[in-house]
DNA sequence: ATATCTGCCTGCTCGC
DNA sequence: TGCGAGCAGGCAGATA
C-alpha cells in the first residue's frame, strides 16, 4: 500500500517523463475514479496544457500544468501510475481507471484493481490538499510541532500518526515501524507521552521514511514502483506483518492487535 | 471539536 | 476440488 515513501519513489519516476510534455485528451474508464470535475471539462481542460512540475503532498501525487491547474492523484491501496505508449497493451489491460493521452502518442495511465484511487483536476489544489498536516520530512516539522499536535489528544497515538491532519503520509506500514523504533506502545493516547517520547518518535517517523525512500518503498503485494523497479525496504521491517516472530532486539514474539480497525503489529516487551 | 464506525472494492488465504 | 467467509486498508462521510 503506497505510503509517503512508496509515492515519492513515483513522483521521482514520473518527473522526468513528464515535465515539460503536452496532454492532447483524457479519459475516464471507472466514473467513480475522477472526483472532479466530470469526464467532459477534464478532457477540455487538459487538451494542450503542457505539465510544469510532478510533486508530492503526503500521499498525494499533484502534476501542475501551465494552465495553473492542478492534476491531484491518489494512488490509495492499488492504484499505479506509468507512461506507456498508446499502442502498448498494456495500458489496455483489465484494471485501467483513466487515460491521459499525451500530444506526442505516449500515455499516462492510471491502474487500479480495488478502485479506491482518486483523481482530481482543479485551479486551487488546497481544495484537495488544504487540511493535511505537517510534511513529517519538512523543516518546519520538528518535534515541538509534533508536541503542539499531540496536546490534549486522548486517541492512541497509532490513530494519531494514521490521521493526515496530524501528520502527512503517514500509513499503517511506517506507523508501526516508527512506535517499534521509538519505543512507544500503540496504544499509548497522544497526550500521555513525555517531551523525550515525542522527540524519539519524530526522529523514529524522520529516519523510517528516509531509509525507506533511498530503498524506493517496501515492496508488499499491491505495490510496484511505474517501471518494475522493486521497493527493497520491506527487507527492513522489524514488527510490520511479522506476527510471532522474534522482535529484532529482544526476540519476544511480535503481536498483532487492532487499534481503530487497523491491524497493528508491535513489541511487547520493548514497547511499553 | 473530537472520536468512532461504515462503506467503498477486489483478490487472496483459510477452513471445511 | 470447490466454495464462502474473512481479511487487507486510506479516506470520506455519517454518527455519537
Amino acid at each position: 500500500m503506497p505510503e509517503l515513501p512508496e509515492v515519492e519513489t513515483v513522483v521521482r519516476e514520473l518527473r522526468p517523463q513528464l515535465v515539460g510534455r503536452q496532454f492532447a485528451d483524457a479519459s475516464i474508464d471507472w466514473p467513480r475514479t475522477l472526483a472532479t470535475p466530470d469526464p467532459t471539462e477534464l478532457a477540455d481542460r487538459l487538451a494542450g496544457r503542457r505539465v510544469v512540475e510532478v510533486g508530492r503532498r503526503g500521499k498525494y501525487i499533484l502534476i501542475l500544468l501551465d494552465s495553473g491547474d492542478t492534476l491531484i492523484v491518489h494512488l490509495r491501496m492499488t492504484g499505479h501510475l506509468t507512461v506507456v505508449s498508446q499502442a502498448d497493451p498494456a495500458g489496455q489491460n483489465g484494471h485501467v481507471r483513466a487515460r491521459f493521452d499525451l500530444a506526442d502518442g505516449d500515455r499516462l495511465v492510471f491502474t487500479d484493481m480495488r478502485k479506491f484511487g482518486r483523481i482530481w483536476l482543479v485551479s486551487d489544489a488546497s481544495t484537495v490538499i488544504g487540511k493535511l498536516g505537517p510534511e513529517p520530512l519538512g523543516w518546519d516539522f520538528t518535534p515541538e510541532e509534533l508536541a503542539a499536535r499531540l496536546r490534549g489528544r486522548r486517541t492512541a497515538i497509532k490513530a494519531l500518526l494514521l490521521d493526515q491532519t496530524v501528520v502527512a503520509g503517514v500509513g499503517n506500514i511506517y506507523a508501526d515501524e516508527a512506535l517499534f523504533r521509538a519505543g512507544i506502545h500503540p496504544l499509548r493516547n497522544g497526550a500521555s507521552l513525555t517531551d523525550d517520547e515525542v522527540a524519539a518518535l519524530h526522529a523514529a517517523l524522520r529516519a523510517v521514511l528516509n531509509e525507506s525512500i533511498d530503498k524506493n518503498g517496501t515492496l508488499l503485494r499491491d505495490y510496484r514502483t511505474p517501471y518494475g523497479t522493486e521497493g527493497a525496504f520491506y527487507q527492513q521491517l522489524r514488527v510490520y506483518q511479522r506476527t510471532g516472530q522474534p522482535c529484532p532486539r529482544c526476540g519476544a514474539p511480535i503481536e498483532r492487535i487492532r487499534v481503530t480497525q487497523r491491524s497493528t503489529h508491535f513489541c511487547p516487551r520493548c514497547q511499553r
